[in-house]
RNA sequence: GGAAGGGUGGCUGAGUGGUUAAAGGCACCUGACUCGAAAUCAGGAGUAGGGGCAACCCUACCGUGGGUUCAAAUCCCACCCCUUCCGCCA
């Protein structure tokens, strides 16, 4: 959410910002400054309104004190009314802020001045390149293939169970990914960090308004119900990131400035209805609806939030140094980034089977428009309550990565060779038939 | 799911209709005393919204939402959460 007072007092700036996102979001801009003009100006006479009757009960209460009990009816036939136009004018205050509300929630963040501008993915400039593609003396075969050959995948009994986009990961396939949670959970920990948390699969909607995915994206996720009772569906979400729960640990809290920042790493699942989505339905692992993912949050001053992005950003790229993998850095454009985000980098890493990159990561300074949204704040030596910046980042996506694996260390013989940091994990320096 | 108890400020804990933003204690900040500290004494300090150039003023907030009343932390209704016990259960 962004800052009402920054919408009233740099209204232009707002709207010419929002505007490079490409999606229209400005015209809101003046719906939302007269719903807010509105809440003001009667919030103003019901209040004053309000005041006048606080003073007389006062007085009422006094006089009874004093047994004038003539007097104090007296008093409170003239204040009887009172009540009836405040409750009136509350309502009216109560369903402009309600309508400003929903309306400040439908509006992304702005994005920041080195974001640069652009249309679709095709304007997004790339950072930096690690790496390079790899030649083989053969031709190499894509995951589909090898999942099946290595029996790492059981595509058909996974769309048996739960239809197309689920995955049945089987005996080395179950163990490589296993073996990739706990590496890169221990990567972040040990070396980068993080502090490792498990939080619940399954939120309430306050965390995903928390961080922007509703009200606008409300059908892109799972709802949920409780036993056969239609009333239960919805009150509870199957995440779709672990940003979700994570991000919104501190919910509603007022931190102590030496508290920052905080630094979390999670494992989860990851459940997406890829509503409209193309690549659902094919094989493969590519697009699916339920997938691993460790992920990176931070939560710090407002002063460090870039800083800490751009480290953000190497943590999830040394996972891909480590298992030899050829990735590229991008920078999202304002058109193409999400709709909470400030800056956005992505990382994507060469899966030579697709002949194409894959997203594995994407890092995102959010600002303090989840910080706001979810009403976290710090207390600044000052004394001041300040919003801080939170930032997530995927450390990273695990089926694609598991694409990327698999197809970057296949061998001619049809086996994979096993990344040596990634042995000790699994336990074998080799999948083969 | 059943029963009982409970949700008040950073923490603890009083408060059953009228100067209660809310006693007391702890923690915190400032000052005094001290070489310094502790102890003691004096004072300060919640969050949000609105108004004002400002000193400042107003409004709301005692789990949440309604209701009764001139007036609600306090009375009524519904819901949520926590604790303990029982049941069920990975």
């Amino acid at each position: 959410m962004l800052d009402i007072k920054l919408i009233r007092e740099k209204t232009d700036f707002v709207r010419a910002r929002l505007a490079l996102r490409g999606a229209g979001d400005e015209k809101l801009i003046e719906q939302i400054l007269q719903a807010d003009e509105q809440r003001r100006t009667i919030l103003t006479e019901a209040e004053s309104l309000k005041s006048q009757r606080n003073r007389v009960s006062k007085e009422i209460g006094a006089l009874m004190g004093q047994k004038k009990n003539e007097e104090a009816e007296a008093k409170k036939k003239e204040t009887r009314d009172l009540g009836d136009k405040i409750a009136g004018l509350d309502k009216l205050v109560n369903k402009a802020d309600a309508e400003r509300d929903a309306l400040m929630l439908r509006l992304p963040n702005l994005p920041h001045e080195s974001v640069p501008p652009g249309k679709t993915a095709e304007d997004n400039p790339e950072v930096r390149v690690h790496g390079e593609k790899i030649n083989f003396s053969f031709k190499p075969k894509s995951h589909v293939e090898l999942c099946d050959s290595l029996k790492l995948v059981d595509f058909a009994r996974a769309a048996k169970l739960s239809g197309s986009g689920f995955l049945l990961y089987t005996n080395w396939g179950a163990r490589l990914e296993r073996a990739l949670i706990q590496f890169l959970l221990d990567l972040h920990i040990t070396e980068h960090g993080y502090t490792e948390v498990s939080p619940p699969l399954m939120v309430g909607e306050q965390c995903l308004v928390g961080v922007g995915q509703f009200p606008k994206f409300k059908d892109q996720y799972y709802g949920v119900a409780e036993g056969d009772d239609a009333k239960n569906l919805g009150k509870l979400y199957l995440i779709p990131t672990a940003e979700t729960p994570v991000a919104n640990i501190h919910r509603e809290e007022i931190l102590a400035e030496k508290q920052l920042p905080i630094r979390y790493c999670a494992y989860t699942p990851c459940f997406r209805g890829e509503a409209g989505a193309a690549g659902v339905g094919t094989r493969g692992m590519i697009r699916v609806h339920q997938f691993d993912k460790v992920e990176l949050i931070k939560i710090v001053k407002p002063e460090n939030g870039y800083d800490e992005l751009e480290k953000m950003v190497l943590n999830a790229e040394k996972v891909l140094q480590l298992l030899g993998l050829h990735y590229r850095v991008i920078m999202l454009c304002t058109g193409d980034m999400g709709f909470g985000s400030a800056k956005t980098y992505d990382i994507e890493v060469w899966a030579p089977g697709q002949g194409s990159y894959l997203e594995v990561s994407s890092c995102s300074n959010c600002e303090d428009f989840q910080s706001r949204r979810m009403n976290l704040r710090f207390k600044a030596e000052s004394g001041e309550n300040k919003f801080p910046h939170i930032l997530n980042g995927s450390g990273t996506a695990l089926a694609r990565l598991f694409v990327a694996l698999i197809e970057t260390h296949q061998q001619a013989d049809g086996s994979v060779n096993i990344p040596a940091p990634l042995q000790p994990y699994l336990k074998t320096n080799c999948i083969s038939i």
